[in-house]
DNA sequence: ATTCTAGGTGTAAACGTTTACATTTTAGAT
DNA sequence: ATCTAAAATGTAAACGTTTACACCTAGAAT
């Protein structure tokens, strides 16, 4: 058995309770009996035991992370950013991916109603009605990573995908393309939404014509890419540029015109979204839509800790859109200097 | 507040301890009454209080997980092979990243010594001797991952960086090269040791000779297999293959053979070890090793779900090995057919 | 010397389970 | 109807903290 208060007060020859006033700088102890319980404590390698810490104060120490999934360096960023801060501020972090959609519910409230977790950051492709509920009525705080839902008394944090695809587009109709393409994420997806939305909005405003043959519906995966690309080279209208709606389908993009012999981006431009690691080392390197994730994990985790420690209300509903940047490759057309600068 | 046991026994009207009897379906009790009161608990969504089941149990259902990072999709194959058996037995997974050398000590005190989690599954570049200890000594159950050390009373899985680095040099042997370099990895790093000593081995046992400056070292990073392929491409002996210690610094090697106007594999071939996700889009695919990675997480914790429902006996030591496989691509100077299948 | 104050300390309850042990109920055998 | 054994249930302690409350001391103010 490990050591516990109690054994520190025999040895200290004190009561239990002016132990846990001084191990806890909480409530009035003599300065010389502090140190005796500190010395003894750490002489015992004292470590209080979390299940009865977590009884008596209701609080574990620990913040529960729901992800979609668990693949991809996207995902392990944000827990990278995440572990981070936990890290800092001594907390632990439960991790688990929503297996299903049933199952975000029952995961929530496993964690949640429990008191297994003080806090939940939570990122699901879209928000089931169930869940939202679920979340609003919760005592304890609820952080929703990049969920697109008109839900208004909820604390977010996004990416401006939006903004991300409205400035790439436009950076392509500044290059004077024409007939603009688009390969879009999958149509539930919140992401895939905005950012349709942005590249519509910027063929819109800057005085392209929408045609519906350009807009093909991918999946985000490569594959995806690979073939909405077939399909856009082989009908007329001909797209002079492709915007796809994230860097993963726009590597099957890359592989698809390297078969078929089509020079990016003299034949056609092709431009992503995400910034994933691979796009620098594509030929010609990608242009892309630069996302913070690893910033969306820490700014995410950093407002839960004031939530919890009550330097914000959590009552109050609190949104914030961290925005995106453009990254400027070859593949757009512009002139890029290969290097490795890459790294 | 959450409604408890106590709660429970009220409305069905007999004692906590059948509550609890019922619910754990653990000790006599009537059928009917079974009934009733698993039908009042699931009617007040009655969630088991895990602080006070852990405190009287003395197990949470938790597991932890150390990783030397939290970057790459390589830890994240790992963590979603574990989160993946995990849920399927019910548990929960509490991540850390071991900030620090030193830190992993801490971070395995305070999970085990305080009962935060049932077991722990760890890895680390090295294990420090005062690590060691401490789980040598541990009551609860510890697995290390890919964890080279000579110690013996330890459980522990690995990859088996030593066969597979030996069967890719055998396969560049078998193309006939002559000159075959490697650029190693970190040295105090023991899956750089092994896969370097597998490297080693087979040029000797199949009759060429080592050459001390065909070996560059590296650090892992595709910067350094930039850097590397520079040096070796401009030394005499100059090397007619490359055997990267791992798929980044082959990246690497690709980008700066691009820049210089080296072919591979014509003017020189190149392999790599890990078959990251990048390797099947380089140009021509790489010919590298595929590692298991997903299968070690979820292989590790299955052991350790089977230590800790006592189905193995945790003292003894025990240690399996995953053996790698060939991926074949075209860099290594094999015809390759590049096609969709690499989705 | 007495009273007051405040800081220091101890006692005991509370948190929500599990479980050994004691007690009651049930049903079958007489 | 009575006895017995087994099954069902209840009582209470235990797990290790935190904390409200009570108590005790010592020194300051009277």
């Amino acid at each position: 058995m490990n050591t516990n208060i109690v054994e520190i007060a025999k040895r200290a020859g004190v009561s239990i309770a002016t132990v846990s006033r001084a191990l806890n700088n909480n409530g009035a102890v003599r300065e010389v009996t502090r140190q005796r319980i500190l010395s003894i404590s750490k002489e015992l390698n004292y470590i209080p035991n979390p299940h009865a810490r977590g009884l008596s104060r209701k609080t574990t120490d620990t913040i529960g992370v729901i992800l979609p999934e668990l693949i991809d360096e996207f995902f392990m960023d944000i827990i990278h950013g995440i572990d981070e801060e936990a890290y800092r501020a001594n907390k632990f972090v439960l991790i688990s991916s929503s297996h299903s959609q049933r199952n975000i519910i029952e995961t929530l409230l496993e964690f949640m109603g429990s008191g297994r977790v003080d806090g939940v950051i939570l990122m699901v492709p879209q928000l089931h009605t169930e869940a939202a509920e679920l979340i609003q009525q919760s005592k304890r705080p609820v952080i929703l990573l990049n969920v697109c839902s008109d839900l208004k008394d909820v604390i977010s944090f996004n990416i401006d995908d939006y903004q991300g695809a409205f400035a790439i587009t436009e950076h392509l109709i500044k290059h004077n393309y024409q007939k603009i393409a688009t390969i879009s994420g999958p149509s539930e997806n919140c992401d895939a939404e905005e950012r349709l939305r942005g590249y519509q909005e910027a063929l819109i405003q800057l005085g392209l014509s929408l045609d519906k043959n350009l807009i093909i519906s991918g999946d985000f995966t490569a594959r995806s890419g690979y073939d909405g690309f077939k399909r856009l080279i082989n009908q007329t209208p001909k797209p002079d540029a492709i915007f796809a709606a994230n860097d993963m389908m726009a590597v099957g993009i890359f592989e698809s015109a390297r078969e078929s012999g089509i020079k990016i981006p003299d034949d056609i431009a092709v431009v992503g979204f995400d910034d994933i690691y691979m796009s620098r080392f594509l030929q010609p390197r990608l242009t892309t839509v630069h996302v913070p994730i690893q910033e969306l994990g820490s700014k995410a985790i950093q407002y839960l800790f004031k939530m919890l420690s009550g330097e914000v209300d959590s009552k109050l509903p609190y949104s914030e859109v961290l925005s995106t940047s453009l990254v400027i490759g070859g593949s757009c057309g512009c002139p890029y200097q290969s290097g490795h600068n890459i790294f």
